[in-house]
RNA sequence: GGUCCUGUGGUGUAGCGGUUAACAUGCCUGCCUGUCACGCAGGAGAUCGCGGGUUCGAUUCCCGUCAGGACCGCCA
């Protein structure tokens, strides 16, 4: 008999009849005489009941039945008496009561209980995906994200978008992250890159006259992993012509709201809250800042500049600044040994300390309070809006390592103090970026966003004299603390695009070797355009209440971007080598296969 | 490249300079006709990640290494 229901599936409805169901034993409960089995598929579960004096042959199969044997059972769809229904299963009002029961396929014991619950390691568990994901948590993000991009398609083609598809082998660009090299066998000695983004595609896609594209793109970057990154990762990438960055940014909020409410069920308002780069990097620290709680810095440069404190003295002498977070009310859940401490966690930002004080009736309290008194204490006070109990926690260094330092704080006393709702999404949009940022180090400018981003119109001037204040017309979408995506306008005319990587410092003629195509495109007819990107992955992350990346990807890596299901990466055959040209000139290649 | 945390039966943990290495769960056997975290009785199962060092003696302390995780750098 065919399949007639899923297991979670079967409900009172359903009494009176026979059913086929097949699963997998999620358990068994051998009574002496009875036998429970309950079913599980992907739908959830339901118990099976086998009686002998019902069906004799049945019950003989049920007892050599064990965890995870994939069985095939039919059987009648009964009420439960009252005393025996379980309310925490979805099935729990009726039971199947077998009359004919086969193992499809036995089952080794699992080196994981299938549970909602894992308790199990990260290695194990990806050394096992397949059965991490018949957890049914598992499956529902799965799931969700199947929801998601199906949504997203509908939406999308709704709004007349092409869904185009971008070579997955391609060329190697220089600027961005460390690419994944492909070796060229017929060109030997020559290399594809994956691509970090069908980014340059896109826009020779709007030369090209498609007006509207998007596509669920798998990108690459060969760098360090964190929870949420992964060497490869799913962008939902789209690029629209003649539109304006508002029509953008429009058409991508109706998206969200859309997508919030189809498959989470929850309406969030649109438009989104906006806020410039500097303002979110002032206020929080950050370019992606949680706005689902305040706990915002607060400037006293101005105010500490005269005092006799050398520490925050000396930061704004030498053009840095002295910033605070107030932590309410928190003054006696912290000791001084406490506070001493978060000078570590400053540390790993680059801050050499920490300081604090203590806010209390009489003034403030703590080591450095006698370099803060009278008329300045009353000032950090008020400019703090602080009252007694409270905590100050500063941070006097470079700006960069001040909005570091301070915006990591802010975080970590925002969740550990429970400050956040996390059942809210805060969508916001953060405008206005820098068009470089100045590499330290290498003593030269950068895309901040990526070489192709249009600045604002009044400041193309700029780019040769001043590129430090040239702005983009760039926006990225946060979410809940977590960057979300980002978008531009990208430059369409040649001249502007020749000027921008004149400021990045490449020579006319590196711009031609490396971008020459995407310069003579702009030559025969570009329209203006521009588009986003974002991480589902990220995305679906959030949307599933995860802290971590690999729990929405079906086969993630791990922190080493290796897969311990199999085993890549590995080692090759010489022989392949060889007719790739290539050699491995490191002693620890010990693992060769040939 | 760096910092930190973890590594003990299948799984999750406890433990300690000298133990018969503990507990839970899982597994196996027996009993059990209303269980659903079934119950009861019994049993098997661990070179304490690997290598080196300190020590009379190391699972325990130290160094290295490998694996997993978190973070900094990196991620236009």
């Amino acid at each position: 008999m065919a399949r007639s229901h899923y297991c979670g599936e079967v409900t009172e409805q359903h009494a009176g009849e026979r059913v086929s169901l097949k699963g997998w034993v999620q358990k068994r409960r051998d009574l002496g005489g009875l036998i429970f089995i309950d079913v599980r598929d992907r739908s959830g579960i339901v118990q099976v009941v086998f009686n002998p004096e019902i069906a004799e042959e049945a019950a003989a199969v049920a007892e050599r039945l064990r965890s995870e044997y994939v069985v095939h059972i039919d059987g009648l769809v009964v009420k439960r008496a009252d005393s025996q229904v379980n309310e925490n299963l979805k099935t729990g009002r009726i039971e199947v009561q077998a009359d004919h029961a086969e193992i499809i396929n036995a089952a080794k014991t699992p080196p994981l209980t299938i549970s909602d619950e894992s308790s199990v390691g990260e290695d194990l568990r990806l050394k096992y995906r397949y059965l991490d994901l018949r957890r049914k948590p598992m499956f529902d993000t799965l799931k969700l994200r199947s929801d998601v991009t199906i949504a997203i398609r509908n939406f999308l083609n709704k709004e007349g978008f092409l869904e185009v598809e971008t070579p997955i082998l391609t060329k190697s660009t220089p600027e961005g992250a460390r690419d994944y090299l492909v070796p060229s066998r017929v060109h030997e000695g020559e290399f594809y890159a994956l691509p970090q983004s069908p980014q340059l595609f896109k826009q020779l896609l709007m030369v090209s006259g498609v007006d509207k594209y998007f596509q669920i793109a798998r990108c690459f970057r060969d760098e360090d992993l964190r929870a949420d990154r992964q060497p490869e990762f799913t962008q939902v990438d789209m690029e629209m012509s003649f539109r304006s960055l508002e029509e953008i940014i429009e058409l991508n909020e109706r998206l969200m709201v859309q997508l919030m409410e189809e498959v989470k069920d929850i309406r969030v308002e649109a438009p989104f809250q906006r806020m410039t780069y500097q303002d979110a990097m002032d206020r929080y620290g950050s370019d992606k800042p949680d706005v689902r709680f305040g706990l915002e810095l607060v400037n006293v440069s101005d105010i500490v500049k005269d005092s006799s404190f050398k520490v925050f003295t000396g930061a704004v002498e030498r053009g840095g600044e002295v910033k605070l977070i107030n932590v309410k009310g928190q003054a006696a859940n912290y000791s001084r040994k406490d506070l001493d401490a978060f000078g570590e966690f400053a540390a790993v930002y680059g801050a050499k300390g920490l300081a604090w004080l203590k806010v209390e009736e009489g003034g403030l309290k703590g080591p450095i309070a006698k370099f803060f008194e009278g008329d300045m204490a009353d000032a950090l006070i008020e400019r703090a809006e602080a009252e007694a109990g409270d905590v100050l926690l500063f941070a006097a260094d470079n700006p960069t390592v001040v909005a570091d330092t301070l915006g990591a704080l802010r975080l970590k006393f925002g969740r550990e103090l429970g400050l956040i709702d996390e059942s809210v999404f805060k969508f916001l949009w953060i405008t206005d970026w820098p068009l470089f940022e100045h590499d330290e180090e290498e003593g030269r400018f950068y895309a901040a966003h990526h070489p192709f981003t249009a600045p604002f119109e009044e400041d193309i001037e700029k780019l040769e004299s001043d590129p430090h204040s040239v702005r983009a017309q760039a926006y990225d979408l946060v979410l809940n603390g977590y960057e979300l995506g980002g978008g531009s306008l990208r430059i369409y005319q040649r001249d502007v695009q020749e000027k921008m990587f004149r400021a990045l410092g490449f020579s006319d003629e590196e711009a031609r070797e490396q971008f020459g195509f995407l310069l003579e495109a702009f030559e025969y007819g570009t329209p203006p355009h521009g588009g986003i990107a974002f991480g589902l992955d990220r995305l679906i992350m959030l949307l599933a209440g995860r802290t971590n990346l690999r729990d929405t990807i079906a086969f993630p890596k791990t922190a080493s971007a290796s897969d311990p299901l199999t085993d890549a990466p590995s080692p090759v055959a010489n022989s392949q080598l060889q007719e790739l040209g290539l050699s491995v000139n490191s002693q620890n290649r010990s693992k060769d296969t040939e």
